[in-house]
DNA sequence: CCAAAAGTGTTATGCTTACACCCATGC
DNA sequence: GCATGGGTGTAAGCATAACACTTTTGG
C-alpha cells in the first residue's frame, strides 16, 4: 500500500498506489485587547501568496492528533500553550490551495489577554511577521482564509450567545464592564448593563477577587472565574 | 513536491517528499422507522476488522470536495441522493486505523422514511453486506466507529432539542404522534402532548396536508413540512 | 359499548426585558 | 464640583410547564 525509499540524492520519498491530499491543521486565535476583539495573523514569507496574511497553521505529522498538531503549531509559532482550543471545521475544496489538494482541519483557540501578551511572535519558517489584527479591519487574506474566519466568527458569536465563555478573552482578573464590553463587540449589540450583570452572576461561574481595577474613576469590582466554569459551561448543553 | 509515474508493472504510483495521511469520508445515517430511531451500518468483507459492522464511507477522490466525496459514496452505498447533510466531526487519532494514518471527515445525514426506505443496499467494494439498526442496540464496530457514533447520536440529539427538524427523519407526510415519538425516542424523555404540539405548530413549519392516517383508532391528521422549514429552522440560530 | 389513540385550554411559575438614578473616584 | 464610569431594583410581558377530559374510530 505504501513504500518508502532513499533517492539517489538522499532525499526521502514517499509512495503510495493511490493519490493523497495534504492535510494541514490552521488555527484561529481570538483574543480581547483595548477594547478590540483580535486575531493573529502571519505574514506569509514564500509564494503563493507572498507577503499576504494567513491563519497560522502546518502540517500534520504522521504520528500525531489532529488537535496535538494545532496545540503544537500554536506553540511553535507563538510560543503559547495551554490555551482553550476546540475544532472548528475542516475545509476541502479542491480548489483552496493552488499547489495542489489541501484539507485543513481548522481548530479555533481563545486566548486570554496575558496569553496573548505573553506570545513570542515569531516568523517561523515561511512565516515573515505575525501580529494582532481586529477582526473587524483585517487586509486581504491568503487563500480562503477570509471565509475560515468568518465561519470561525460565527461560531464565536454562537458560544457567547448560549454560554458565559467570553471570560476566556480577558486578563485573568477583570471587571464587568470589560466583560460586557466582550460581548458587545463580538455580538455587535449594545447590552443592558443590569441585566447582563444579573445574567452572569446568576450563571455562578464567576468569583470576586477581592481587588479593584483603579483607574480614571470609580473603582470597579475585579472578578475571575472559578475552575469548574469552563466545564460548567459547556455542560449547558450549548453546542459543543 | 509530487511525482506520478508509473512502475514497471504499469501501476501507477504517487510519490511524495513527505509522507501523508489518507482521508476518507464516513457518513452516519440516521432515519425513523417501526418506532425505532436507526442508522445504517455496511459489513465489511476483508480485513482488518472483516465481518464487522461499519459506517459507510471511502475515500476522498482529487478532485472533489468533503461534502461531494460524502454525497457520492452516499450514492454509491445505498443509492440515496438529495438527503440532509452536515459536516459532524473530523476524527484524525493515528491509531484509529491498524493499516496506517487515516484521517475521517464524518457526515452526518438525516434520511426520511421514504428514502431510507427506497435505498437500494447493496454490498458494495469492501461491503459484504448493510442494513439498518437501532441505534440503541447495535453490534460491535469497526475502527473507532462506535465513538463516532455516540458523537452523532450526541448531535442528533442537540439538533432536536433546539431546532424542529425532527420531521426529517419521518415520511413526507407524518402526524403529531409519530413526530412526537421521534423526539421521545431521540431524547429519552416523556413529552408533554399538548405543549409539544402547541410548540411545534408555533414555529410554523408544518402545515396541514389535508389527509388522515386512518388505523385502529382514531384517524390522524396528516402534516408535511414547508419549503422553508430546513432555512428556518436553522436560522433561528441553533448550531450549525 | 369498550379500548385506544387523537385532540384540545387554562393556570401558575420563572425568565427575560425595559428602564433611571445614586455612588465613588480623579482631576 | 464636575465628569466619568461603577453599581443597583422593580414591574410587565412572555414563554414554559403542569395538568385531565372529550372525541373519534375499529372491533
Amino acid at each position: 500500500m505504501m513504500g518508502q525509499s532513499q533517492s539517489a540524492t538522499g532525499m526521502q520519498q514517499y509512495t503510495y498506489a493511490h493519490p493523497r491530499p495534504s492535510v494541514t491543521v490552521d488555527v484561529v486565535l481570538f483574543t480581547f485587547n483595548d477594547g478590540e476583539l483580535r486575531t493573529l495573523l502571519i505574514q506569509r514569507g514564500g509564494p503563493p501568496y507572498a507577503g499576504q496574511w494567513a491563519l497560522p497553521g502546518g502540517f500534520v505529522r504522521m504520528d500525531e492528533s489532529l488537535e496535538a498538531a494545532a496545540q503544537r503549531e500554536l506553540l511553535e509559532e507563538t510560543g503559547v500553550r495551554d490555551v482553550y482550543l476546540e475544532q472548528l471545521y475542516t475545509f476541502g475544496d479542491p480548489q483552496r490551495d493552488p499547489r495542489g489538494r489541501v484539507i485543513t482541519v481548522v481548530y479555533f483557540a481563545l486566548l486570554s489577554a496575558e496569553q496573548a501578551a505573553r506570545m513570542a511572535v515569531r516568523g517561523g519558517d515561511d512565516a515573515q511577521d505575525a501580529r494582532w489584527w481586529n477582526v473587524y479591519d483585517l487586509p486581504d487574506l491568503a487563500f480562503d482564509h477570509r471565509s475560515i474566519l468568518d465561519y470561525a466568527l460565527q461560531r464565536l458569536r454562537w458560544k457567547l450567545e448560549w454560554t458565559a465563555l467570553g471570560f476566556l478573552l480577558l486578563p485573568s482578573q477583570f471587571t464587568l464592564s470589560e466583560l460586557q464590553s466582550v460581548y458587545e463587540t463580538v455580538l455587535k449589540e449594545a447590552l443592558d448593563k443590569r441585566n447582563f450583570r444579573r445574567k452572569i452572576l446568576a450563571a455562578e461561574i464567576l468569583e470576586e477577587g477581592g481587588g479593584y481595577r483603579e483607574g480614571d474613576h470609580r473603582p470597579a469590582k475585579l472578578y475571575h472565574f472559578t475552575a469548574k466554569a469552563i466545564e460548567l459551561e459547556q455542560a449547558r448543553r450549548r453546542f459543543p
